[in-house]
DNA sequence: GCGGTTCAGTGAACCGCTTCAGTGAAGCGG
DNA sequence: CCGCTTCACTGAAGCGGTTCACTGAACCGC
């Protein structure tokens, strides 16, 4: 999780102190200690075209010195660095949290690294943040798009290896997709609520700007005509806090919803919150359905039913698909995800 | 958040793909086009030394050719990354996923970004994370230490400004620490607790190695001889299922302990989670107490007795001591953070 | 008109590693 | 023994900036 700003003017940051430059052994001290040239320790030390005696021998002199190569000069000199760039729509929202620390802690296990930024529900900072991890010539991008259709995708598809997770790019040359079966979790979830009577249903979604469930939206329109449920949509913010705020109004109105569908877990406890301030009861009053799974949704009273995108399964999915990408130049195609229900006690029929 | 493995072995991760080098301009390419020599160039652009009129001459030309600093090569000429690392004891914990994403989105304003990771609990991945955020030459190392106690940071210490949040490093000439004065919360909960007539009381700390509590344990112990109350210590993870884990166990212990102590919010939880499956019913049969209010506990039932340490606070007294150790190469006293109570439902006098 | 500053700007070394073209020696088949 | 390939390794040119020592011109007071 990191990084506040792309670029910056970039003569701030560079003040007085000087770095100390304690000095550590570099390539040339390991060529001077066994008589090579620092070209062939480069290649010894990587385990490329040296005979294996060689290679021995380098290696030794080299823990011996207490060598440990610098990874920026080798980003430098190689085009290459070792790091897969992670921007996330914003990390306010749980779900994103949790994968983020998850696809961090099993990036491809070891030899790689994960420089992951929030681009906090924001377009315009989306593309500057993404215009910053490529010139920190990241490996590859892995992104949780807020906005799937801007065209800066399409760009950054061409200059490195690009995943999208949860909604697809349309107009880029992904190198993989992992996409969330949204409609098959929004139409679950409509059919239940309508299967317990309700027939007001207000929906809050996360944005204005975020699209992370920009197909569900249209889904649940669609979705809506079809089993005659009357649909209030309110965007908004993709947190415990701000969600609240909304749904108290939207709580207000009249006439009342009986429903909400929340499309982040996070949200749904903004709802919670709002229901308790206005002493509306869950679920008699009022059902909730939440999306995501958080670990903590089970907890609450009622619990939270939702629908569970497992972290490990995508997490899973994005690292064995960018390693593909990497080794073998190879994209591969879309895979779908799909939603694994919580029914919990968070719904009730409706009265009237 | 961000990075899983320190070094491994040099030679992966530079596989068959060439990367794009799109030619992008660069610094002799606007010397070039000002006639001026490349040197001039990288004054202007930093504003050094060069006179107003050349560096709008020199800025104009950058801005016509899309020019972009990279900061890979600005970084091996210069020694300084404008990044900041962030290694956290274990993101699964909750205050910390939040405080980094706090920290990440406000670091500095612009100037500098920050690298997370997550030492997960683990005192070797903490040093080997450390060794590789040293090596990836961060400006700064902000530490919420797995283990304080580790002669490591005095070498880290050496090699850059070093921030510790949570526990001071004894042995390290850290540049600043912003400490929680846990003391002071630890107090006030075993009062608490005593005060409700409670004698036997569970105590759930992040551990086994996890020690971002440890003053609050010796505390706890000197405390309670006083106060003449029994506690039963456990380590356990600082996350939801792991501590339930601990806490079922615990709870089905006789005498069964009529308050349990948990310092983290996430331990909690995993205490909530535990008790009901138990059929122990919070607060008729046990009291518990929280440790970071993350916004969740509020919203739990009965809601979490716990104490905050503002998030935002913190940051921010992080930022400005990096901020200021960086440009004035001072370091600062200790920043002492003091816990926000929150008394809430959780609590209730002790039977019998 | 002269020694001394300041100013604007230059050339080249350097940061530490990668990589390409090439070299001398050994090994090989005939 | 010759020509050819293979092997083990080297020299040097980058990568794209920063920085240090220095220069030539303008300016200063006297």
């Amino acid at each position: 999780m990191s990084t506040v700003s792309p670029t910056g003017s970039p003569s701030a940051g560079y003040a007085a102190r000087v770095p100390q430059r304690r000095k550590r052994p570099t390539i040339k001290d390991i060529a001077e200690e066994t008589g090579l040239s620092s070209a062939a320790v480069s290649y010894a030390l990587r385990g490329l075209q040296v005979p294996p005696e060689t290679q021995r021998r380098v290696r030794e002199a080299a823990d011996r010195l207490g060598y440990e190569a610098d990874p920026i000069a080798r980003a430098l000199a190689s085009g290459r660095t070792g790091t897969i760039g992670v921007l996330c729509s914003s990390l306010e929202d749980l779900w994103q949290q949790g994968f983020a620390s998850t696809l961090g802690r099993r990036f491809l296990a070891g030899t790689r690294n994960a420089l992951i930024v929030d681009a906090a529900a924001d377009p315009e900072r989306e593309v500057s943040l993404s215009k910053y991890l490529l010139d920190q010539r990241v490996d590859a991008l892995v992104t949780i798009p807020v906005d799937p259709a801007s065209p800066h995708w399409a760009d950054a598809a061409r200059r490195t290896v690009l995943v999208a997770v949860g909604d697809p790019l349309p107009g880029a040359a992904t190198a993989a997709e992992v996409v969330f079966d949204n409609g098959l979790a929004v139409a679950d979830a409509l059919k239940t609520l309508r299967g317990e009577g309700h027939t007001e249903v207000l929906v809050l979604t996360p944005g204005p700007k975020l699209r992370r469930h920009r197909p569900a939206e249209k889904i649940v329109r669609e979705l809506a005509r079809e089993l005659d449920v009357t649909l209030r949509v309110r965007t908004c913010p993709n947190a415990l806090a701000g969600a609240a705020e909304v749904a108290r109004s939207a709580l207000a109105e009249q006439p009342r919803p009986t429903a909400a569908f929340c499309l982040a877990d996070s949200i749904a406890y903004g709802v919670y919150d709002a229901a308790r301030d206005l002493g509306i009861g869950i679920p008699e009053d009022l059902s909730v359905m939440g999306f995501d799974d958080h670990p903590v949704s089970r907890l609450l009273t009622p619990s939270l039913s939702t629908y569970r995108w497992d972290v490990d399964i995508v997490a899973e999915a994005v690292v064995e698909r960018v390693g593909k990408a990497l080794d073998t130049n190879r994209r591969s195609k879309r895979t779908l995800v799909t939603p694994q229900p919580r029914h919990r006690d968070s719904v009730s029929a409706a009265r009237n």
